[in-house]
DNA sequence: CTGCTTGCAAACCATTTGCAAGGTC
DNA sequence: GACCTTGCAAATGGTTTGCAAGCAG
C-alpha cells in the first residue's frame, strides 16, 4: 500500500514544504519502480526523460527529503552508492535481501522468523529495537548452476 | 582466536606478497583494537604515531589486502566510510550489530538463531547462502533512560 | 509577496591511481 | 637484481553546498 501524490502533498504541507513538479515526478518514478532499488543516478536519468532541465542536486535533495518523510527506505548494497525504494505499509519491515556474489542480483524476501529474532535479541541485549536490516550473501539459483558446470 | 604476525607472513608469502613494516604495524593495530570498528582514517592516525611518514594510500592498500586475505571484515554503518575489524575464528559469522540511533553506539551480539534463520531462508529461496550481515537499529539502554525522562 | 526550491558550478570527502623512488626476498 | 611496495600528488566519483534566479502558496 504505497503512498500517493495526495499523501505526499499533505506530508509536505505539515512541514511547510512545497509540492513542486520535480518532487511529484520523482515520487512517481519510485512508485513506478517499487520493485527496484534505484540509485540517485538511476532516478536522475529517468527524470531527465520528462524534465531534461532537472539538476542532479535536486534529485539528491528530493531523495533526502522523501527519506526524511519516511516515504523512501535507504539501503546500501556495497556498490558505492545509496539505493532507495518506496516504503510499503508502515507496519512491516522491508529490509531483507539476498545478494548474489556472482551476478549481483538482489532478491527480496519476507520472513516472520526475523520478528521472532528481533524480540529475542531485544530481550537479551536491553536494546529497544525499532528496525533492522538484513543481508544474506551467496549464490542465486542460476549462478549455482553456472558455477557447478 | 585472531591471526598473528607469523600467520600473516605465511598468507602473504603464498601469494608472493611481502611483509613490510607498514603491513605489520597495521595488522598490530587491528589486533590491539579487536573490539573496535576502525575506519581507514582511524587506522591512519594510529599508525602515524609510530610511523609519521606513512601515506594514506598505503593504509587503504593494506586494508584492502588484509580484507582480501580475509584477515579483516569489512562493515558499513552508514556513516560515510567503511569500517573494519579483525576476523576471529573462521568457523563463525561475525556481522551482527546493534546500532543506537541516538548516540551511535555500535554493540555486537551473537546468536545462534541466525544460523537457523539462514537455513530456513536458504531452503525457501534456493539461494546458497555463504554469509550474512545483520544490523538492528534502535536505542541502547542508556539512551532509553535519557529519552524517557 | 515571502520564502521554499531549483539549476548550476564549485566544493567536499572517502577512496583510488599513476609514477618514480625505495625496500624485501 | 627483480619486482612488489611505498609516498606523494593528482584523479575519481558519489554527494553536498553556496548562490542568485525561479516558482508555489
Amino acid at each position: 500500500m504505497p503512498i500517493k501524490v495526495k499523501d505526499l502533498k499533505k506530508k509536505l504541507h505539515e512541514r511547510q514544504y512545497k509540492l513542486t513538479p520535480q518532487r511529484e515526478i520523482i515520487l512517481q518514478i519510485f512508485i513506478n519502480n517499487a520493485d527496484k532499488h534505484l540509485s540517485a543516478e538511476d532516478v536522475y536519468s529517468l527524470v531527465k526523460r520528462e524534465s531534461p532541465d532537472i539538476g542532479m542536486a535536486t534529485v539528491y535533495r528530493t531523495i533526502d527529503l522523501l527519506n526524511e518523510l519516511e516515504v523512501l527506505q535507504k539501503m546500501d548494497f556495497g556498490d558505492g552508492c545509496s539505493r532507495y525504494e518506496i516504503s510499503g505499509d508502515s507496519t512491516a519491515h522491508h529490509h531483507h535481501h539476498l545478494i548474489c556474489l556472482n551476478c549481483g542480483l538482489v532478491r527480496e524476501f519476507d520472513d516472520d522468523l526475523l520478528e521472532t529474532l528481533e524480540n529475542v535479541i531485544s530481550r537479551k541485549s536491553n536494546f529497544q529495537i525499532l528496525d533492522h536490516q538484513v543481508k544474506f550473501y551467496g549464490y542465486c539459483q542460476e549462478c549455482q548452476n553456472k558455477l557447478s558446470r
